[in-house]
DNA sequence: ACCTTATTGATCGATAATCGAACATATGTT
DNA sequence: AACATATGTTCGATTATCGATCAATAAGGT
């Protein structure tokens, strides 16, 4: 007998739904209906239902069979971020102390096992930022901003981080060792900061610091990234430390 | 007899749950599942299973039945933004140009009736920009970005949204007459840029200029803001003008 | 504190929306 | 041109969805 998947609570619909949408991601900029329902592994005619949903919905726009999200997806994103008062108060913080910092600052939260950019302030213009932007996603252990999502989360969802986010070797540095990665993560609540280096990228650091709530909750982190060389001033990185608590204050009190 | 709303090829709970996530906009960020109901005119024990769908799938998280968008819906928005290259390469242009303008620059897109922001620049941080971000919305007639999109459009699509978009009278010199809007926007084609000037706030005017792939065919619009005064001297004004064509060109090239 | 009223949460059978096999059409390959 | 492959569409069977109804909880009044 097929195990009784009927949730009564949970429309499958709408699940799929929200798949075929996911399933424009970064990699996929473009997708046809068959590639939608490969990609999702679902049934073509379902896809195609629900792609035409979202065409219908003006989500996705058709070009010569070819699909492609329109900028009514920022929509939803927006209730996000507004709704968090992230335009209105978050982003004037970050770009102050990305003015003081002279470099760009980022605040993420925890989504599932990754780090999202939630906000993110540009720094000097003509220094790229690796393209990361709002709705950027990085993994959790080989990042300063990711890592800090870990370290300062409770016994009980560290561990389960720890356990069901993946470890990808992106460079020889990079810890994937899980006590190793329990030892950093110890290390960087003792300093109240964490510090990465060439773990994502060869000759690039990260500096991050835990955004908390007045209870103690764990709201996000905020993090700067720049060549190694930047960070090498012992006494300048703990100048960017006070800063970063300083902002991560800020941010504290209104989200 | 009830009308036959089977389209078939419309997925019905799809629609609905995209409903109830657009429910969680600026003004409410928080939801219980019977305001769900009311807000998406949807029977409760519909809304239910939706806003429990999303929960199941983290999009959604509750604190003593009040439920709110968790940052799972940024990853949807990061497909958007990361496949057109707006982390990568317009939000740097935009850095670049907004310290060329000593302003914050703003790019947006045509979403149904409104203008939405796709990137935006903060200038100054000092100078809080309104707290508009990402995904935010503005109305189409009563800013130079918005009227910038529809002035630029093809005649079928500018008097389609004459038509259909609201025409808001936010201050006593917002323009809402059709052929006042029709002469102007006639007028911004011809200079190649809008401007307005306290249609939406008073005090504050708008500057914007179109982003045309170099097919013609138009991809967004491109604008600042400021108070009046610093648009007052002409020839400074027609600098701006200069430098966000330059803008748009760049971005052209890459969205 | 008690009862009343209003609001919210959960159940379950009827119904209509969804599914996917099968067919039709388009595309490209030898 | 004929074949093979990939994509689009149809339609009846199935089952997930709907919403009236009931249960539980919270709010309000005396």
């Amino acid at each position: 007998m097929p195990e009784k998947l009927t949730d009564k609570d949970i429309s499958l619909t709408f699940a799929k739904g929200l798949e075929v949408l996911a399933a424009f991601d970064a990699e996929d900029r473009e997708l046809t209906i068959p590639e939608v329902a490969r990609k999702t592994n679902l049934n073509r005619t379902v896809a195609r239902r629900l792609v035409l949903t979202l065409e219908h919905l003006n989500y996705l726009e058709c070009n010569n069979r070819v699909y492609r999200l329109t900028p009514r997806i920022l929509r939803l994103a927006g209730g996000f971020l507004q709704g968090r008062d992230i335009g209105k108060h978050v982003s004037p913080i970050l770009a102050t102390y990305s003015e003081k910092l002279k470099g760009s600052v980022s605040f993420a939260m925890l989504d599932g096992n990754e780090a999202v950019y939630v906000a993110h302030s540009p720094g000097d213009p003509r220094m790229i930022t690796l393209g990361f932007t709002v709705g950027s996603r990085l993994p959790l252990h080989a990042t300063a901003i990711g890592r800090a999502l870990v370290a300062f989360s409770g016994w009980e969802t560290r561990e389960r981080l720890l356990e069901v986010a993946p470890r990808v070797k992106y460079t020889c540095s990079t810890k994937i060792d899980l006590d190793d990665l329990r030892d950093d993560l110890d290390l960087s609540v003792r300093n109240g900061f964490v510090y990465v280096q060439d773990e994502f990228e060869q000759g690039v650091a990260s500096l991050a610091v835990p955004v908390k709530r007045p209870d103690g909750a764990l709201i996000g982190s905020l993090g700067i990234v720049g060549p190694n060389p930047r960070f090498s001033n012992e006494k300048n990185k703990l100048e960017k430390v006070r800063l970063l608590h300083e902002c991560a204050g800020s941010i504290a009190m209104i989200v």
